[in-house]
DNA sequence: TTGTATAGTATCGAGTCGAAACTATATTTT
DNA sequence: AAAATATAGTTTCGACTCGATACTATACAA
C-alpha cells in the first residue's frame, strides 16, 4: 500500500478542493463565496483572543487586505458584526450575528465531511487527526506561521481545579467551553518559545 | 485524544489553505496565482485520458469556464501546450510544455510537504492515507462527483503479466509508470477496505 | 435526418487577491 | 515628553477568479 507523503499531500488537496466546493455550494444561496463562508465558520470557533481581521488572514492563508475586502462585504449583509477593542483601540473584534449564527445553523457547511466521514472509526481518525497535526505543526515551525490550536496542548494551557482553566500568556480564567475554541496564541507544548 | 472528524476537517482545510499559500508562493515570482500552479501540478500528474480541461476542471473544483480562462493564460504564458485529439475533435488534449516542466523542476510545489512530513513514520502516512481516501470515496459517492485514482485500487486495472498492465475500461495496454498516474476513469475496487 | 448530448470557448459582473499607500493607535527610543 | 517606530486595520489599484449564460463545434442516437 501506498506509504508515500506525496500520495497523502495528493488526498488533502484534494479533499481540500472538495470542501471549498462545499462551501461554494452552501453559500450560493446568499450569493456568498467560499472565503466567506469559509471566515464565518472560521469566527464561530474564534476564541476570545482570536476574533480579529489579523487572526482570520492567517488563519486562511489571505493578506489583511483581502480579509478586510471580506469582512466588509460579511458585514453588508449583516452577517457578522464589528467593534472596536476597549484595550486596544487599533484592534476590531469580529462576532457572528444572529443572521449569521442562523446561516451557519441553516447551511451545515460540515454535514458533507461529517456525512462522508461516517464509516471510519474513532480509532482510525484519531491516528489521521495525530498525523496530520504533527505536519501541520512542523509546516508552521519552517515556515514562521501562526499556529492555531486549542487549549489541550497547549503550553499556556493551566488547569486550575478540576473544571477551572486558566491561560497563562494572557493570564484569565477560562471556561470548559473557552478550551475547545481555536487560539492563534496557541504554542504546542514540549516547543521553545522564540525570543 | 480528539476522535472527533470535524477535528479532522479542520486540520484538513486548514493544511488546504497552507498548500494554497504555498503555491502561491511558489508561483509569485512568475506572476502565477495558486490556481495555476495547482493546475499546473495536476497536468505533471494525470495519464492520457485525464489530460483535459474537463478533467482538471473536475479536479480542481472549478467550472468549465473558469478552467478554460486559466488554461487559456498558462498557454500565453507558454507553460502548457494544447491540441487537438485525433478520435474525438472535441476534446482538446492538454501536456506541459519543456518551460512547465522546468517551472515544476525548479519551483518544487511539493518540497514544503515533504519537508513537513519528514518525522512522520511511513505507517502512520498510510493510516492516514486510507482514511482519508476511504473519506474521499464516500463523499464522491454521496454527491457523484468524479473519482480520481491511480491503477491500483481501480476495477478496471488488469495485470496481464509480472511488468505488463491492461485497463478493461480503455482497453488499452499500460507501462509501469503509466499506472501510477491520476486517472478520473478511476473506480474504487469493490468496497473492501483496503490495508 | 433530426434531435440531443458533450467538450470546450467567450463574455459578463461581482468579488478575490497581493501590493502598496494610508490612517490611527501603541510602544519604544531618545 | 517628543520623536521614531511598530502594529491593526482600511483603501485603492489592476489582474485574475468564478459562476452563469450563451455560444460553437463535434459526436452520437432515434
Amino acid at each position: 500500500m501506498d506509504k508515500n507523503p506525496l500520495v497523502l499531500l495528493d488526498l488533502v488537496s484534494r479533499l481540500g478542493n472538495l470542501m471549498r466546493s462545499e462551501a461554494r455550494r452552501v453559500g450560493s444561496d446568499e450569493q456568498l463565496q467560499s472565503v466567506h463562508v469559509e471566515a464565518l465558520v472560521y469566527l464561530s470557533k474564534a476564541n476570545r483572543y482570536s476574533n480579529t481581521p489579523q487572526a482570520l488572514s492567517e488563519y486562511l492563508g489571505i493578506t489583511k487586505g483581502t480579509a478586510s475586502q471580506s469582512l466588509l462585504l460579511l458585514d453588508r449583509r449583516g452577517l457578522i458584526e464589528r467593534y472596536q477593542d476597549d484595550l486596544d483601540r487599533r484592534v476590531v473584534r469580529l462576532r457572528l450575528s444572529a443572521t449569521g449564527e442562523q446561516f451557519l445553523y441553516d447551511a451545515q457547511p460540515q454535514l458533507a465531511w461529517q456525512h462522508a466521514t461516517r464509516n471510519i472509526s474513532p480509532n482510525r481518525i484519531r491516528n489521521a487527526v495525530s498525523a496530520l497535526r504533527e505536519t501541520l505543526t512542523t509546516f508552521q515551525g519552517d515556515n514562521e506561521g501562526t499556529a492555531f490550536g486549542d487549549c489541550p496542548g497547549c503550553q499556556h494551557f493551566e488547569r486550575l481545579s478540576a473544571r477551572a482553566y486558566r491561560c497563562g500568556l494572557m493570564g484569565d480564567r477560562l471556561s470548559g467551553p473557552d478550551t475547545r475554541k481555536i487560539c492563534w496564541m496557541y504554542e504546542e507544548k514540549g516547543s521553545v518559545a522564540e525570543e
